[in-house]
DNA sequence: GCCGTTTTCGGCCCGACTGTTTTCAGTCG
C-alpha cells in the first residue's frame, strides 16, 4: 500500500514536466511542418513555458477546460488536451504528429545552423532522419548537390555538428563571470571603445551559462576598428560572424561564444536591456510598449509612427517611460516582476554589504584545509564587516571528511575560545554540520547538539530517493536550526533527491527552522526558484559559503545572487542581521515557536 | 492555437548576419 501511495504521488508531481516535453515537441513538429504553422508552434511553446512555471500540479487546474482557459497561453483546444493527457495519459494529436515528422529530427533542430527547413530539406531530398544518416549524408558528399547548400553552408553544418556536445554545455555561473570578466577587461582597452558591459544570462547571475554577451559603446567612426580589434584577440579561436554592429568569437578555452554588440552613446541603456533578456521579459516589455503605440528594440523606445526617441540611454529611463519600477537584472524571468514593478511593490533585493557573517565552513579538524586561527584572521583582514562565523565542522558519520567525535568537539570548542581570546572578539561560533542518518535521526546526541551556537543538519547519503521524511524529522529536531544544501544536488553532476517542497517548506515555518543557500559553486543549493517558494511561506533563510579553503569565503557573492533572484530582500535573510538577532532566532526554534519576520525587522536595527 | 481599453478576426517581438543568390530565406538571440 505505502508503495502505492509513493506512486501515485510521483506521476502526480510529473505532470507538469511531461505535458511541457510533449507540448514542446509539438511545438517543433510545426516548426518542422512550414510557416503556415509557425503561429501554432509559438503557441504551443507557450503552453509549454506555462506548463514549466507552474507552481501546483496541473490536475489542481484541470476540472475543465474553462478552469485550464484561464491560464496564460492556454486556451480552449490545448485545454481538452490537457484533459485527455489527464484522464488516457496520451495526447491523441500528438501521436499522430509523432508519425508524420520523424522524431530524431527534432534533436537535430536543437544543433546550431540547423533549422526546421534546412532540416526538412535534408529529410525530403536525401532521406535523412537522424544523425547517423545526416553524417553519412555529408561525408558521402550528397548534401553539396542539393540547391542553396554552398560550401560554406556545408562547413557551419559539420562545425555545429562537431561543437554540438560541449556547446550543450553550460559552464557554472562562477567559470563565467571569470572568463566574462577576463574578456570584459579586454574589450575595454580595445582603441574606440567607451563603454562595455557584460549582458545576457551572465549579468542576469544564471546559475549556469551558455555564452557570453557584451555591450559596447563607441564614435561611429570607429566601429570598424572596434569590431576588428574585437575579432583579433589572442584569445579568439574562431570568428562565427562579424557585421558592422555585432560579432561573434569562440574563445580557445572551453570554445566559449563571445557575442559583442556595439551601438551608439544614446542607444546604451535599452541595448543592454534588450541583450540582457530574458528573452521572455523582452517579449512582454515590447507587449506593454505595443498597446502604448510605441515599439521597443535594441535602439531604444520609440513612437511607432513617428519614431521619435522616447527613452533610450539608460535602462531606468526605459522602464520609467513604460510605467514601471526599475526591474533589477536578476528579477528579469518574466516569473511575474513586471506586474510587481507596475504596482512599485518589487522587494529591495539583498546586497553583498548587507551580509554581516558566514553561516557553515569548515577547518582542518574536519575537511577544510585551513586552521581555525588562520581562518579568522583571514575573515578580519578581508571582511572586517563580518561580526560572526560559525565553524560547522562534520559529525562522525562523514568519515571521508574526518567527522569529530563527541569528545573532539568538547576540544574544539576550547581552541575556538582560545582563538576568539587572541583575536580579542567573539568572532568564530560553535557549530556543526551534523549528519542527517537514513531514519532521519541525527549522528550527535542530544546533550552536545544543545552545546552549540548553531547547528545545520545535512544530508550526505541516500541521493537517490525521496529523501522528504528524514528533511521533515530533521526539522522536528529543537537544536536543528538550519537545513544544509537541501537538494543535495551537483550542477551537471548529480540530480537533486526528490522532495515535496511544499511539505518540507511548510514543516520549516512551522518549526522555525531555517534553509541555507549553499554557495558553493557546483551547488547554490537551494536554487532561485525554490527560495522564492521558501520566502513566500514565511522561511528565513540564510547564505553560507561552506568554505573548505580560504579562497571559498569569496563566494558569498554566489549564494547573494541566488538570493536575489529568489527575490530575497534583507530581512528574508538570517546573517544580515547581528549575532544577537542569530541568537533570538535560535532561543524561538528550541522553544518550538515559528519565528516571524516581524521580529526580525523589531530587533534588526 | 491564443488573445482582446484598437480587435471575436487578424494579428502574433524584431533586427542582424550569413550564405547563396542577384533580392531574400534561414537562423539566431
Amino acid at each position: 500500500m505505502n508503495h502505492a501511495v509513493i506512486q501515485q504521488k510521483e506521476t502526480r508531481t510529473n505532470h507538469n514536466s511531461e505535458l511541457a516535453g510533449i507540448f514542446h515537441r509539438m511545438a517543433s513538429c510545426y516548426r518542422y511542418k512550414g510557416k503556415e504553422e509557425r503561429f501554432r508552434a509559438l503557441a504551443y511553446e507557450g503552453a509549454s513555458r506555462t506548463m514549466n512555471n507552474l507552481k501546483e500540479d496541473i490536475s489542481v487546474y484541470a476540472t475543465d477546460v474553462q478552469s485550464l482557459d484561464k491560464l496564460s497561453g492556454i486556451g480552449e483546444s490545448i485545454g481538452e488536451k490537457i484533459m485527455e493527457f489527464l484522464k488516457t495519459g496520451k495526447i491523441k494529436t500528438y501521436e499522430k504528429l509523432r508519425k508524420e515528422v520523424p522524431q530524431d529530427l527534432l534533436d537535430l533542430m536543437d544543433i546550431n545552423g540547423f533549422g526546421p527547413a534546412t532540416i526538412k530539406t535534408l529529410h525530403e531530398e536525401l532521406k535523412v532522419d537522424n544523425r547517423d544518416t545526416l553524417i553519412a549524408a555529408i561525408q558521402e558528399g550528397k548534401i553539396e548537390k542539393l540547391k542553396g547548400f554552398g560550401p560554406r553552408k556545408i562547413e557551419n553544418m559539420k562545425r555545429g555538428l562537431k561543437l554540438f556536445k560541449e556547446s550543450r554545455e553550460r559552464m557554472l555561473l562562477s567559470e563565467a563571470l571569470i572568463a566574462g570578466n577576463e574578456i570584459l577587461d579586454i574589450v575595454l582597452k580595445i582603441p574606440g571603445v567607451k563603454k562595455a558591459a557584460l549582458a545576457g544570462s551572465l549579468r542576469r547571475k544564471k546559475e549556469t551559462i551558455g555564452d557570453i554577451d557584451i555591450i559596447t559603446t563607441a564614435e561611429r567612426s570607429n566601429w570598424k576598428k572596434v569590431i576588428a580589434g574585437f575579432i583579433s584577440i589572442p584569445q579568439c579561436d574562431k570568428v562565427l560572424a562579424k557585421g558592422e554592429t555585432k560579432a561573434s568569437i569562440l574563445l580557445i578555452k572551453n570554445h566559449t561564444q563571445v557575442d559583442l554588440r556595439l551601438v551608439n552613446d544614446h542607444e546604451y541603456g535599452s541595448a543592454l536591456l534588450y541583450f540582457t533578456g530574458s528573452k521572455e521579459h523582452n517579449i512582454q516589455l515590447r507587449l506593454m510598449a505595443k498597446e502604448k503605440g510605441w515599439k521597443l528594440n535594441e535602439y531604444g523606445l520609440l513612437d511607432e509612427k513617428t519614431d521619435t526617441l522616447l527613452a533610450g540611454k539608460t535602462e531606468e529611463e526605459v522602464y520609467h517611460c513604460l510605467g514601471l519600477q526599475f526591474i533589477p537584472p536578476e528579477l528579469r524571468e518574466d516569473r511575474g516582476e513586471i506586474e510587481m514593478a507596475m504596482k512599485r511593490k518589487l522587494p529591495e533585493l539583498i546586497e553583498i554589504k548587507d551580509i554581516k557573517g558566514d553561516m557553515q565552513m569548515h577547518s582542518t579538524w574536519s575537511d577544510g584545509s585551513e586552521e581555525i586561527e588562520a581562518i579568522a584572521l583571514y575573515i578580519m583582514k578581508e571582511f572586517p564587516q563580518y561580526e560572526y562565523i560559525i565553524m560547522t565542522d562534520h559529525s562522525p558519520s562523514e568519515r571521508i571528511a574526518g567527522g569529530l567525535k563527541p569528545a573532539e568537539f568538547r576540544k574544539q570548542f576550547v581552541e575556538i575560545d582560545r582563538v576568539n581570546k587572541k583575536i580579542g572578539k567573539e568572532l568564530v561560533k560553535k557549530g556543526t554540520e551534523v549528519d542527517i542518518l537514513a531514519d532521519g535521526s541525527l549522528d550527535l546526541p542530544d546533550d552536545l547538539l544543545e552545546e552549540f551556537d548553531w547547528v545545520v543538519a545535512s544530508i550526505h547519503t541516500g541521493f537517490n530517493k525521496d529523501n522528504t521524511e528524514r528533511l521533515l524529522k530533521a526539522c522536528e529536531h529543537p537544536s536543528v536550526h538550519c537545513i544544509g544544501h537541501p537538494s543535495g544536488r551537483l550542477i551537471g553532476r548529480r540530480e537533486p533527491y526528490p522532495v515535496d517542497w511544499r511539505k518540507l517548506f511548510e514543516k520549516a515555518a512551522a518549526t522555525g527552522t531555517a534553509i541555507e543557500i549553499n554557495a558553493q559553486p557546483e551547488r547554490l543549493d537551494l536554487k532561485d526558484d525554490l527560495v522564492k517558494d521558501a520566502i513566500d511561506k514565511g522561511i528565513i533563510i540564510t547564505i553560507s559559503t561552506d568554505s573548505h579553503a580560504l579562497t571559498q569565503f569569496h563566494n558569498m557573492q554566489l549564494g547573494v545572487d541566488v538570493a536575489k533572484r529568489g527575490w530575497c530582500s534583507k530581512g528574508e535573510i538570517l546573517n544580515t542581521n547581528s549575532w544577537k538577532v542569530v541568537k533570538q532566532f535560535r532561543e524561538n526554534k528550541e522553544k518550538k515557536h515559528a519565528f516571524k519576520i516581524s521580529i526580525l525587522s523589531l530587533l534588526s536595527d
